[in-house]
DNA sequence: CATGAATGAGGGTTCATTCAT
DNA sequence: GATGAATGAACCCTCATTCAT
């Protein structure tokens, strides 16, 4: 019995990833409302009727999806910043991890957040909760920027403004991969570091 | 008897112009399918109905603004690149103009460039005019930019590649703004340049 | 001033046969709910606002259709009885008054008077009036149909139901002839009554 | 998990019965445009929104129906002409047929084939497609009547024709009934026969 | 008088959600 | 649990009707 009841659990733990995998790759493709709960139930395999065994509604899972996401781009922080490394590898750390980071995650992470600033379906602590988490975490990033400016291996400027557009390049070659635009050979993490390197 | 015609007409032209300035800033807040007829037509100050003497459908009114933004992209480029200057001065008048672009039309452009070509509610034909449209917008920037180089004024590499850089920090500038994030005192087209710079 | 107020009548009047006409052809084609008041304005050649100078709604159109089509028909059965004839001469004329009757009439009068008399979106003294003029048509072609078989002219049988039937085949063969069924070379007046003669 | 599957199916034919049943009888009420969805589903007992269930469109009941209908019609003649009878019987079967055939059916026969003749709202195939099964409907009852013609039984004439005044009569007292005009004693298929005897 | 822009009630259709099986 | 029939709120769109010009 007890055996069972572990497995089961397990079972819904899995049904509940298919489900969410499902949505995003949806909701980013096509956007939270043009997304039926029927499309993602068909493309998780079970009937829609079997979603609501997990989700409660829609808008829980997109706010599932949601706050998994914000949790992984700080966790993929968290890790980079976590080894004993100078800034600079740090920095390179975290450009590597967001580099292999599912696609996607990264779409919806770039969609939605954006989205959600403006959306007035969305309750405004939701908001304030999204803005300070991503305002954190930049601003981690941030902070390692400037430390690798001390060290002198990168360019002069505003931390945070450099920072930002580190990562927004970062994500800018993800997108364009998943365009199938070819960039060049190196659309590598190192090769978006030289933008930022300091001249000599 | 018909009122002054030609007065119609203008009357005519405005309303059509009221209704698609109200249908990008929903669309670009809240998405296609979430934005509902009588929001535009509530927010362009008009009963939902008329809107229908003006487009047929939702989606033609989608249809509308995506062609009025790719030709506004388009004769933007066309402005800069038709001036008598230098290569590296064109570009920079490039990031000029994006830079006074209305946020909806620039919103508009980046958002709803990369739904379409992903999504599969369009038809494969519009999809193939816009991966054409994009893409040779991008190449006329990216001969920009090889000019630019030959001159001695930008760094070495892939133009295509250099040049998809600086339109997505152009663009991430003004999205930063629009969030009311401030990146600096420097968000200056300029100031983008510099990343481009030949490193002496 | 008279004199223009006199033609003004006119016109008034020649407008309401234009748009009577062209709702009587749409109505017939299509429906009732089918015809929209903009393709009757269409088909009359004038705006659909101006109708409204004419009629007050679409359902008034309709009522009037109705009320002429009726008495058109009573019409038609008064002058075949009035001219000083024997009683078959006299259905003869019937026959041959129908024969010429315009299409659209016939069929307004064939459809609609089925359709009234089981709609419930017509009120319920409406269908009485129609019911009762109707019936008394029916029974003015009995009592004559009743006197040519009392001149040893036409077959036994009930006068109303052999009436009925005789209208029955004017009407089909109009039909047939509109739909381009070419049935022989005889649907004529004549060739009708022929069904209905004594068998010697 | 799933319910008894083979139940589900039969229960799925069921409904589309309950629906297309109480849609014939509203069509021919009060006209296709007239009648709404919501009263269909009314009169099934079932929400509106279930009606699509089963049907994609108002449009597809409507083709449902007049397909079902014609079938219906051919095959009503295929076992009045199946029978080992002489023509002159088989005839008779047909009438009786058509005399128990239920009266929807018929009056959706006889009023829906016509106006999809006129219509523009059909497509051209679907008339054309109409018309041939109409014709060979004709045709099958001409060739009848033409043998019992040449067994000496009937009156001299096109049989086609002829054909066309006995479907017109046999349809129009089933119509006459519906109205609950009582023609008299004898409006039986016998009866009707007697018209088309050939006269001694 | 004549036009067609404007309104809004209402019908067709979709789909999130519930629930009997 | 799992299914899909069933419901009904809500959206897109149409069109009868009004009214400023």
């Amino acid at each position: 019995m007890a055996r069972n009841a572990e497995k089961d659990q397990e079972l819904r733990k899995e049904r509940c990833q298919q489900i969410l995998a499902a949505a995003v790759e949806l909701f980013v493709k096509k956007g939270v409302s043009a997304t039926k709960i029927s499309d993602i139930a068909a493309k998780a395999g079970i009937s829609h009727g079997l979603v609501y065994n997990y989700f409660r509604s829609k808008d829980e899972i997109y706010l599932s999806l949601l706050e998994t996401n914000l949790n992984s781009f700080q966790w993929l922080l968290d890790e980079a910043l976590a080894e004993p490394l100078p800034a600079y590898d740090k920095l390179l750390r975290v450009l590597e991890r967001l580099y292999v980071w599912p696609w996607e995650e990264a779409k919806f992470h770039h969609l939605f957040m954006e989205q959600l600033l403006v959306s007035d379906s969305v309750s405004e602590e939701l908001q304030q909760s999204v803005i300070a988490k991503s305002t954190e975490s930049l601003n981690r990033v941030a902070a390692l920027f400037s430390e690798a400016q001390a060290d002198g291996l990168l360019m002069e400027g505003d931390p945070r403004e450099l920072a930002f557009y580190l990562l927004t390049l970062a994500q800018a070659t993800q997108i364009a991969k998943s365009r199938g635009l070819q960039l060049g050979r190196e659309d590598s993490p190192d090769h978006i570091m030289t933008f930022f390197l300091r001249k000599k």
